[in-house]
DNA sequence: ACGCGCGTACTACAACTGTAGTACGACACA
DNA sequence: TGTGTCGTACTACAGTTGTAGTACGCGCGT
């Protein structure tokens, strides 16, 4: 278990958007970033810059040299970081108590009740078809 | 509108301890607040009034006098929170979609499948009796 | 009336984040 | 080979947060 690997992973937004260029192109340069980030956020160049040798610092992303320039990769997958972030919120905001923040989802209209069954049907359909 | 009523509200872990002690007892001094918080985290009288006077400048909770002391008072619900960070969350991670999220839950575990029916059920139930 | 204690107000400081500029080195092209 | 361009490394700076100390004033008790 190398450190970086705790549990409670926190991205704030503008990381999040970033780690998801990582995981949508597997490996990507701060230019590929840049680009790939712009139609979102308009950032310098060196902001990503930045952005990626701190998240390198924090263990969440790895560089990999390819002659002059940097190549960064996620060392989470994005389901590894929804895992903590959801856990974290879970348990900051509704006693860990996941069916506590599906009800809540049902009152506050973001999800209609038929969409449950949904939901559960299309996760069965997956596992018989072997996920 | 207030402008503290804007809609993106995040708090982290200490401050949504803090406001848990609000929401609960309605109205807290300082020290109601340390003394609730204290089997949680134990903090310096100092750092709990500085959290509600941080609080207070973000528009997240309204003190009123008391002779020398300050009660503190939430200008949020807890739902409100809740919805705001949920929201947040199911943006930033999930694009939106609430039926995603839910499917992480079943997927990771977090809920069974069995839940969404109970969930949809409680639900229902609190409808019919008037909610 | 006076002093002590409680409670707030202000100050402090390190860490992290968002954002970006400057400096410097290397590679490619002329 | 010289030079410019590109890319990284380092520095910068303001804002937020976690955490707490110091200072000061008001009111209660004697």
């Amino acid at each position: 278990m190398t450190a970086s690997e705790n549990d409670s992973v926190a991205l704030s937004d503008p990381q999040i958007s970033l780690m998801r260029v990582l995981w949508t192109r597997g490996e990507a340069s701060v230019a590929d970033a840049a680009a790939a980030l712009a139609a979102e956020r308009r950032l310098a160049h060196t902001t990503v810059a930045t952005m990626l040798t701190r998240l390198e610092k924090r263990g969440l992303v790895v560089a990999r040299r390819d002659g002059r320039q940097l190549l960064y990769r996620a060392r989470l997958a994005e389901h590894e970081v929804r895992r903590s972030m959801v856990s974290g919120l879970l348990s900051t905001l509704f006693g860990g108590d996941a069916k506590a923040l599906v009800a809540h989802l049902l009152r506050e209209d973001a999800i209609e009740p038929g969409d449950l069954e949904r939901v559960r049907t299309l996760l069965a359909e997956r596992e018989d078809s072997g996920g």
